[in-house]
DNA sequence: CGCCCTATTGACACACCTCAAGAGGTGTGG
DNA sequence: CCACACCTCTTGAGGTGTGTCAATAGGGCG
């Protein structure tokens, strides 16, 4: 009982409602007995920064519900040469698969928290649930939208408007995680900005001082501030404007 | 009844487990009286080629199932920059939208013929229905999951990694929808595939020109063979060898 | 037959990549 | 607490894959 209130406390329990929106989201309309046998299977995990959750050709035997901190979700080919498709945030599923092995790679890039199903039990549970397979339904149907959005960045914009794009649809995912007046944290990489923009670590880099010096963002330590919200908004819409 | 019956035929009625397997797949766990519904609000439309069947921006009021022909899907930038998400084939959907605007135009590419449902009806079924919903889900799932391959494309493959990738998956898709022998039938124009690929006119042309030079594979009016099929796939999987 | 639209090809330009050097920050072990 | 090692980021110089501009060829349709 007090060991249950520990885990609760720190993971989709307690404070689910806090941090865990998507397992609420989820779960509100199972019953008593689904949520026990969901809660009897749910296994949290910590990761440290860099460490893996799961990778690309891994059994997907489970389900991940981020409670805490930022995960990379990427592709790699053969030769090294990496895509990331996303990061994940605190709310937010990995590894919902219906293949039974994972396409993505998933990496934590701060120390980060996450419980964990049973895929075949989620998959179940979920599927018998009308209210619960509406939400996924929303859910995945979403990300295609943003995914969509996605490819229009990687095959139309510049490197300056990927960017703006980027800087800005990040810090409306943050909203407002951010320390600082209006600085938005960038626990990313160098690296994983580029080859989720589809550039190179330099090209982020310079592109990052080309912005700074045209007075549209200013550049921190960690993070960053949209100096000309306007500028920013036209770059990341690639209205010709401007 | 007997015009009922002609509309049939060349929809999504009698022929429909023929041509127009997602409604099948979809709506075969109906009951009866839902069924007779959908059939009374199904209305069919044909579209010549180049016709819009719905805009970025329209009300989003129609679900429609292609049972005949092929579709572009694609965004477009205020300036003209266009990226082409997709091309639909009979047996897909289009407008699936969460939204109550498309983000996304489709416009046929051939002489198409499709059927549709009020979105909100559609959506109302479906949501009402464990196994239709079920099935939804893995559509939507299965799509996130190739435009994930679309981003690493996008983003990380040369433009003959891109041309190659692109022939070997149409290729799949048609499914020997194709004439003559080995010909897969390309009926989008280079415009189109420049678009999907991120790339422009020109760099389409020449790296077609390229790969036949190489007998990867080889160019006729209106479609394409793949002449090397391991070379086709080693540069469609981006493998470093050879 | 002639118009128009699409595809191909060439010459050149440029955005972004590659290679390389150096600065700045951070963690660790003595 | 310092010093070294390591890693990430920035910046520069130069190269190249792909884009741009332009001319020509090919194909379909009225």
């Amino acid at each position: 009982m007090s060991l249950a209130e520990i885990v609760d406390i720190r993971g989709c329990g307690e404070r689910r409602s806090l941090r865990c929106g998507a397992c609420k989201g989820l779960f509100g309309s199972l019953s008593e007995d689904e949520r026990a046998a969901l809660e009897r299977m749910r296994r949290q995990s910590s990761f440290a920064s860099k460490e893996l959750v799961f990778a690309q050709g891994d059994a997907a035997s489970r389900v991940f519900s981020l409670s805490e901190g930022v995960a990379r979700i990427y592709k790699l080919l053969p030769d090294g040469r990496r895509q990331v498709t996303g990061f994940a945030l605190a709310g937010d599923f990995l590894g919902l698969t219906l293949m039974e092995h994972h396409a993505l790679t998933a990496e934590a890039i701060e120390p980060t928290v996450a419980c964990s199903f049973p895929r075949a039990a989620f998959r179940r549970l979920i599927d018998g649930n009308l209210v619960a397979l509406r939400r996924m339904n929303q859910l995945v149907t979403q990300e295609l939208a943003t995914a969509h959005e996605r490819m229009m960045m990687l095959g139309r914009y510049t490197a300056e408007e990927k960017m703006a794009a980027f800087l800005l649809t990040w810090r409306e995912r943050q909203g407002g995680r951010g320390e600082a007046a209006d600085i938005t944290p960038l626990p990313m990489s160098r690296r994983d900005i580029a080859d989720y923009l589809g550039l190179t670590i330099e090209t982020v880099s310079r592109t990052f001082t080309k912005l700074e010096r045209a007075g549209v963002v200013e550049i921190v330590a960690g993070g960053a501030r949209i100096a000309d919200e306007a500028r920013a908004h036209q770059l990341a819409t690639a209205s010709t404007t401007g």
